[in-house]
DNA sequence: CTGCTTGCAAATCTTTTGCATTGAA
DNA sequence: TTCAATGCAAAAGATTTGCAAGCAG
């Protein structure tokens, strides 16, 4: 078993709900791929879970704080959290549809907060997505 | 007719499109509104436009660059974009679910291109929503 | 006129729900 | 054993499409 389905086991544990196949199948598929749509997600369980199932798990587990959804252009994507893995923004590139992962940027989150407190907001947790040509679509 | 209908004639026409009363209509209704999902500009439009025709007119804006679409938590809201409004990121509160637009920041810009410029990506638009509790909501 | 647009209706895709059954603790 | 969780199937909701009719240019 990996390190992170072990990290999976112990939040559910800690809400007192069970640790089902469901769910650690879920899980991997969010690890295994980059940011996903719910069709992604289902075709990468084909078979093996219920697409209401599917549904479901990702309820509890954004409610648990173990996936967020991003807006990536139209539909929504779905990826491991910031618990599960480090916080970071995208790229999203409009010609070849890839989404790159930037680095976490001190200064930048830095800037958001004070920006958040600026307005009386508490700010607890944001997205950026920066679209536009990724390095190898620009010929 | 406002200002800004004007300036949707004037997209239109530049692209040989045709001004009809469909694209007003939803033109209006964008601009009326705070960010509104697509079933609240259905129903915005309810009885005077078919749905259909909404869809399409939103494809077709969001192609000439007159609406983006947002993440706005869970599912996608509509707004009219930078040309046709300011440019400027959201505030989503987390309790009472009110969206409040922040105003332009120079800073912040400049470091987003930045940071897109440090890996060799070039940033077309980027969209930047901050989710908390709004000034009102943290009692 | 002429071809772009629309409305309508039906198809398709996505998401949610009720209920009987299964399985984790 | 017990109750939460699942699968299944059907419902509900959102989006897309084909086609005939209408209207802007």
């Amino acid at each position: 078993m990996s390190e992170t389905v072990a990290a999976l086991q112990h939040a559910l544990q800690q809400e007192r709900l069970s640790v089902t196949n469901p769910r650690r199948v879920v899980f991997q598929a969010l690890q295994d791929a980059e940011p996903q749509t719910m069709p992604q997600l289902i075709a990468r369980c084909r078979g093996v879970i219920n697409r209401a199932s599917i549904y479901r798990t990702v309820v509890l587990f954004e409610r648990l704080g173990i996936v967020q959804r991003l807006q990536i252009g139209w539909k929504y994507k779905l990826e491991l959290s910031n618990a599960f893995q480090h916080h970071h923004h995208h790229l999203t590139c409009l010609q070849c549809g890839g989404v790159t992962p930037l680095p976490e940027d001190a200064l930048l989150e830095k800037q958001l907060d004070r920006l958040a407190r600026r307005h009386d907001f508490a700010a607890q947790d944001h997205q950026l997505e920066i679209r536009g040509r990724c390095a190898s679509c620009q010929t």
